[in-house]
RNA sequence: GGAGAGGUGGCCGAGCGGUUGAAGGCAGCUGCCUGCUAAGCAGUUGUGGGGGCAACUCCACCCCGGGUUCGAAUCCCGGCCUCUCCGCCA
């Protein structure tokens, strides 16, 4: 959410922003009902002086056991008069609080302009694309071969979408969890914790994730849950409507979720394997800064979701998101691309974005400057370190063999039970 | 799931339907004072919003949302959460 004054005072740029990002809201609307809801309240406000004082005289004339009649009947259509404005003041505050909602956060000015994802621009490459004497297969075969992945299972549990792993193949999920864990709070300064999967719809709102994507979510009916599409939600959520001591800021927080994606909409070559699924693992990094540093907190943050790939010794890059490719809450968001052999394409495995005061604003997140100085909201931020799936993937059509086995690399060993491949 | 209790300011805790933004205590801050570990005295300390260049001023907020009333922290209804007992259960 964007702060209404700011909106207010800068009309322009936002609307500048808005452009940048492909997305058409009728600004001006929401200004017009803004400046509406300001002349309302002042209309109210004022009655409501006039009955707080009459109120206080009825009160001191029936002390004294005088009459008040005149005055009661009076106050008795002022209330009536307050009624009915409050009734459209709330109709007006309503209508402004869910247009806010869709408004999206304002794009960094170091985001490139452009009109896709041929337009993000890559920043760096690490390691290089494996070559193989071989054909390199992709990762469903190698998950076939060795027995370790069964998407007929999944298949026969919940459908298409879903990933069903078995012996190595599931130690590999809780191996890759746990390193990824050990990484980011061993070295890293995280503190790691461990949220609920199911959260309510004040948390969702919060991050971001609603009203806008409600049909991306899964949800539970009866209770009005979400199933949480990432740790981002709930983890940010920590905090929500608190005002937090300067002191204890930057608070770095690591936490390993399932994440659960409806995926509306996709289609194609896109839905097989491991690529996209409705139910994924994820080690998430989420930050709360002040201000003045995200722009340095989330290069920080970057890095560190890096260091899982080059500990894994897997080729990546990392890419700039154009405009139109930052999503709803972030300001600018860095993608980090893994290279998959067999699929021969990159496959974007972490997004580490700067949400500025964005998400800290739907859900109030403040902070207190210095010990007696007003809260102001501090900064939010958050990247994948990093999500399953796709490291699996990687990792398996990197690291396979011409005899059909897959090597694991050394950093994992130690959580596979000190094992140096995975044989058919 | 059943029965009961309760949710008040940074914390503890009072509160009859009428100067209660809220007693009292603790903690914090600011002065004054006292030579001793630190006590005493006085003052002060919430959040959001509107109006004004400003001093300032007004409105709202005692879990949330409705209602009754001239007036609600106080009464009524609904919801959420916490605690205790019982039941069920990994």
């Amino acid at each position: 959410m964007l702060d209404l004054r700011f909106v207010r005072e800068n009309g322009e740029k936002v609307k500048e922003s808005l452009r940048k990002r492909g997305t058409k809201l009728d600004i001006d609307h929401l200004l017009e009902l803004d400046s509406k809801h300001r002349q309302l309240l002042q209309e109210v406000e004022k009655l409501r002086y006039e009955r707080n004082r009459a109120s206080n005289e009825i009160g001191k004339l029936k002390q004294k056991g005088e009459d008040a009649g005149k005055l009661l009947e009076q106050m008795k259509a002022v209330s009536q008069e307050i009624h009915v404005l409050d009734s459209e003041v709330k109709e007006v505050s309503a209508n402004i609080v869910s247009l806010s909602l869709l408004v999206p956060n304002i794009v960094d000015e170091s985001a490139p302009k452009g009109k896709g994802p041929q337009d993000n621009i890559e920043v760096r490459r690490w390691g290089e694309t494996p070559a193989f004497s071989f054909k390199p297969l992709g990762h469903i075969e190698i998950g076939k071969i060795l027995g370790i992945i069964d998407f007929k299972v999944s298949a026969k549990l919940a459908g298409s979408g879903f990933a069903f792993y078995r012996g190595y193949g599931a130690r590999l999920v809780r191996a890759l969890i746990n390193f990824m864990l050990d990484l980011h709070t061993e070295k890293h300064g995280y503190q790691e914790v461990f949220p609920p999967f199911l959260v309510n719809r004040d948390c969702m709102v919060g991050t971001g994730q609603l009203p806008k994507l409600e049909e991306d979510m899964y949800r539970i009916e009866k209770e009005d849950f979400f199933l949480v599409p990432t740790a981002e939600v709930p983890v940010t959520n920590i905090h929500r409507g608190e005002i937090i001591e300067g002191e204890s800021l930057p608070i770095y927080y690591a936490s390993y979720t399932a994440c659960f994606r409806r995926e509306a909409g996709s289609y194609g070559k896109e839905t097989k394997g491991l690529v996209r699924v409705h139910q994924f693992d994820k080690v998430e990094l989420v930050k709360f800064v002040r201000p003045e540093t995200s722009n340095d907190e989330i290069e920080k943050l970057l890095q560190d979701a890096e260091e899982v790939l080059k500990s894994l010794g897997l080729h990546y890059r990392v890419v700039n998101l154009c405009a139109v490719d930052i999503s709803f809450a972030a300001s600018k968001c860095y993608d980090i691309e893994v290279w998959a052999p067999g699929e021969g394409e990159y496959l974007e495995v972490s997004s580490c974005s700067n949400f500025t005061d964005f998400q800290a604003r739907r859900a109030g997140i403040r902070y207190r400057p210095k010990p007696d100085a007003k809260p102001e909201y501090v900064h939010t931020l958050n990247g994948s370190g990093v999500a399953l799936p796709r490291v699996i993937v990687a990792l398996l059509e990197t690291y396979q063999q011409k005899d059909g086995s897959v090597v694991i690399p050394e950093a994992l060993r130690p959580y596979m039970g000190g094992m140096e491949r995975i044989s058919p």
